[in-house]
DNA sequence: AAAGTTCGACCGACCGGACGGTCGGCTTCC
DNA sequence: GGAAGCCGACCGTCCGGTCGGTCGAACTTT
């Protein structure tokens, strides 16, 4: 960090990874700002010292994961040797992500339309950068290997593996038996079995 | 129907509909009674005439997907000539009820914990039977085809499968050129590769 | 070095409004 | 005439957000 991370942000980052804690549990619009101030030991006032509005909490959330995503998304792909292992990787990465900040994506997959248009829209632009990513690979894979047959547009099939992956939220335990990396490798083998020569 | 549907049925059967519309754009906890009774044209006493509080249109809107969803999947494998096929029909069926009810299935994806825990065990017990006509599916297949080896638990492959169909409400839209019962099928198809023999 | 100045961090008390839910009474239909 | 259907007005509560002010640490000023 060659940023000088003031005392500011530090309590920032502190609600707002309070916020991820009771949002994730008791939902965005049941979560008062009260219960985030005492969570992080606060008064409501103080809170709203550090932030214009409940509004913003959602929106930094948002846009962390967001940046974060696409970041990954962009660094695995480009590392990988082949399309289809950019495309395998990718999704490995995102059941990992996903199984290791559950509450986190349970906020930015159930709570979509608690915000106000414009800044729904401008967030909107980035998810589809971020699945842009999956999309191309996936288009230079089918490219390059002319004999494999996908009987669905590649945009179906990208709902597709992104939907299987992102339900791990719904489901993973950790206490389960295999590692999200584990399981992350299963589940991007078995989907990517149609697409591989 | 043999049941002779009075009058009062009719009425909650609005009520209904309207709180599966506006919980399905607004969200549960953003609506408001007044909303929904204005949906129905209706004043929001008389909505308490009906139902005992809001929680109740919930679970009623629960339990009715549900019943559904179940008598559906029994169904649906019940008539398969295999279970292979039965899981396949289980899922195409599924994407289409989805794309048909992306307004209910949202409700049941992304609401589940608005209601009190009591009410959500009951749910939870119901939802875990529909999860098992597709794992017996699963399990007769694999016990019929001892040469198909399936990598992952056979409870992590229909969690895959169920996510990567359930997805379906995020991002299908009917403008689009494929029915759901195309969709379902490809996408069935797709995923089903990997243990068929 | 003491006295004044500034400023970010912090909070008790409060406000306007909305929400879930109720009450008492009116109407309509069998 | 009685039950079911219906509603205007109301209540208690809670919530997002604000106001006015305190405290203490750093920084000036003399």
């Amino acid at each position: 960090m060659p940023e000088p991370t003031t005392r500011a942000d530090a309590q920032r980052a502190r609600v707002l990874a309070t916020s991820v804690e009771i949002f994730g549990t008791r939902g965005y619009r049941a979560t008062s700002m009260n219960e985030i101030a005492a969570g992080v030991g606060l008064s409501k006032p103080t809170l709203y010292h550090y932030f214009r509005n409940k509004e913003e909490l959602l929106v930094r959330i948002y846009s962390e994961v967001l940046d974060e995503s696409l970041r990954m998304a962009r660094a695995t792909v480009a590392a990988a040797p082949t399309p289809l292992d950019g495309l395998r990787d990718l999704l490995v990465s995102r059941v990992v992500y996903t199984c290791e900040n559950r509450e986190l994506l349970k906020i930015c997959f159930e709570e979509e339309d608690e915000l106000r248009p414009d800044l729904a829209e401008e967030l909107l632009v980035r998810r589809r950068a971020f699945e842009d990513v999956a999309m191309d690979a996936l288009r230079a894979h089918l490219a390059a290997h002319p004999q494999v047959h996908l009987a669905m547009a590649p945009k179906v099939f990208v709902n597709l593996c992104l939907g299987a992956v992102n339900w791990t939220y719904k489901w993973y335990r950790p206490s389960g038996p295999r590692t999200p990396l584990e399981l992350g490798r299963d589940m991007a083998d078995a989907l990517l079995v149609v697409v591989t020569p």
